[in-house]
DNA sequence: TTGTATGCGTTATCAT
DNA sequence: ATGATAACGCATACAA
């Protein structure tokens, strides 16, 4: 391996002093045109850029920025990581991603560390600011360790948590909207016809599935449609999850018309529990999802779901971060509204095909 | 923000210098138990770790590797990557990813730098190695600057390529067995009765698409097989793609009787728009795929499709990444053979649901 | 306009 | 067993 060539390389190529190299490189108009030019055509010539770590010895940056999230594999955190990347990668600064498979991942890959370690990691490397979002914040009671890990991290830099605000914490929150949009789901499903309805996926003691399924408790009740209970099964965010949520449905005596899903994933995995026992979407029952996920539009049939404009929370989050990291500031208060997009898998707009 | 402690703070405290400090911990023996026990207390107090920034000054390895690759919500490449990270972490390094985004992603997001700044990127950032996927690395004529960026950056430091060898390219390559497995599965579409087989998805000049274009070719023609031209229709690698690719196949005068998608993406889009002209899979038309993605089999109907061991292959590089870092290896020689997982949507196995 | 000297936090060399 | 000091590559305060 070749070795870097340093500020000093060049100083000497260049016959004048590592300070008048290191303004050139920065730009520095204290810099005759002539001495510039010399310098930069050395530069040139080795391909010379500054050792970002040394630079960051001096400037206390490192221009670097942790993002930890439960698994990358899932559309939700990797539509959300694109745009962080992007805004990112736009101030010139670079991302570093820890998956802590918290929660498990569809890969039935193991993380070699528990979520504390991920938060202590941070701080090692020395980032500027660090997102975080999913794990155990989501947990409707973030265990005591963990909130105490999240305010030694921020207590050295900027901590950007998606989700809901913690007591004691504090980190920059930027407020999910997570139940928005689950009452005009409930609705369009009832104007369509379904009385019982029932709810599926999520993990219990998540914030998430507490908060959509009390929504959707609320949303019945206040329309007058009674739940029943059995109709309502919990399990976790993936596809597989949702296969195994719909065939517990079907072991209890009688079905709901309509079920809502926690995310595409699920209502994905419900769709193929209901076909194999020989029943069509939305023909006899009607899904609908609280997530949208990219390609859900290609399902078949296509799924009735909502927007959670997952990647403008990423640019939020990312915005509040860098916000925090230059100014002073205390981060930007910020809304996003779920939109409901109505497609196939509910019975409207449903395409006869065949 | 809290300034870090440094080195300094805690043999102050501790009434030690810094070296007997940088020695406990780092492990050193030759420290007293008394003097260890001191410092450790004073490094716990103050939940104190080593800059990692300073500690690269003089290591000159920053315990950082970086990951190049088009696109992470690209569940072939988030499954690469959850390999790679978590071999990353057992063995203390961290990783930096960069999306490059080329070749387009399904959210629509864009890159604001072109592949080649990414690769200087890593140089800036002194991670200690590089693992690239994917992007004009798959074109069949890599152009001659990006390959002389490639080398550019193996000069600095070790270099694992995931795809296949590119000439005069100084890298490590880790071969991937682009085609394996389509024979088999055109043999079993073949089997089950198919006789007019079409091609579907991949972009044109991309060593995939060419790859396993080519094998479909040669299978058909060792069976005796005609291959309808307007049967291929190249597009590109997302859900999308597969639709409009199948949508095309629908302007013909004809229809084959199976078709093989270049991924299990494809395969869904293709599903889709088949649903959408009233026909159904597999009883109108049998659809394949060439790469699992995780979930394809709760898919209606469940895809058959190839394993093509994506995990795995992200295993080996980190592993020949890691060699070359540490050792002088030159990294590891491996095989891996994609394995046809026969599902439901040739038309074997499938249940009879309704 | 240019250069010298110092510091950033750690490890390593060499004394003691 | 412990400590003083140089070195890593860069930025910057201060001189010239």
């Amino acid at each position: 391996m070749d070795v870097k060539t340093t500020i000093y390389d060049i100083a000497k190529e260049s016959g004048v002093s590592v300070t008048t190299v290191s303004r050139v490189l920065n730009n520095n108009p204290l810099v005759s045109d002539n001495t510039r030019r010399k310098v930069l055509d050395v530069v040139d010539k080795h391909q010379y850029t500054p050792n970002s770590i040394a630079r960051a010895m001096t400037s206390k940056q490192t221009k670097t920025i942790g993002v930890i999230l439960p698994d990358i594999s899932n559309p939700y955190f990797s539509a959300l990581f694109l745009e962080i990347e992007r805004f990112t990668l736009e101030q010139q600064y670079s991302v570093i991603l820890y998956n802590t498979l918290y929660g498990g991942s569809s890969h039935g890959v193991q993380s070699p560390f528990g979520e504390i370690r991920y938060l202590e990691m941070m701080r090692e490397n020395c980032v500027d600011g660090v997102i975080v979002t999913g794990g155990q914040l989501d947990l409707s009671e973030t265990p005591a360790e963990y909130v105490a890990a999240l305010n030694n991290l921020a207590r050295i830099m900027p901590v950007v948590v998606i989700g809901q605000h913690i007591a004691g914490c504090e980190c920059l929150f930027l407020h999910r909207n997570l139940s928005g949009g689950v009452p005009a789901l409930v609705m369009h499903l009832a104007t369509l016809g379904h009385h019982r309805i029932g709810f599926i996926g999520g993990e219990r003691g998540i914030r998430q599935t507490i908060s959509r399924q009390r929504a959707y408790r609320q949303t019945m009740e206040s329309l007058g449609l009674a739940i029943h209970p059995e109709d309502v099964v919990m399990s976790n965010f993936y596809t597989q999850d949702g296969y195994e949520a719909m065939s517990k449905l079907f072991e209890n005596d009688s079905l709901p018309q309509a079920v809502i899903a926690i995310n595409d994933n699920v209502a994905i995995g419900a769709i193929r529990a209901i076909n194999d026992q020989g029943m069509r979407v939305p023909e006899n029952i009607a899904i609908a999802s609280c997530d949208m996920f990219a390609g859900s539009e290609f399902c078949t049939p296509r799924l009735t779901t909502l927007d959670q404009q997952n990647g403008y929370l990423g640019q939020l989050a990312i915005r509040m971060l860098m916000s925090a990291i230059s100014d002073v500031g205390e981060g930007i208060r910020v809304k996003h509204t779920p939109q409901l997009v109505i497609r196939e898998s509910c019975g409207a707009k449903l395409k006869d095909n065949h």
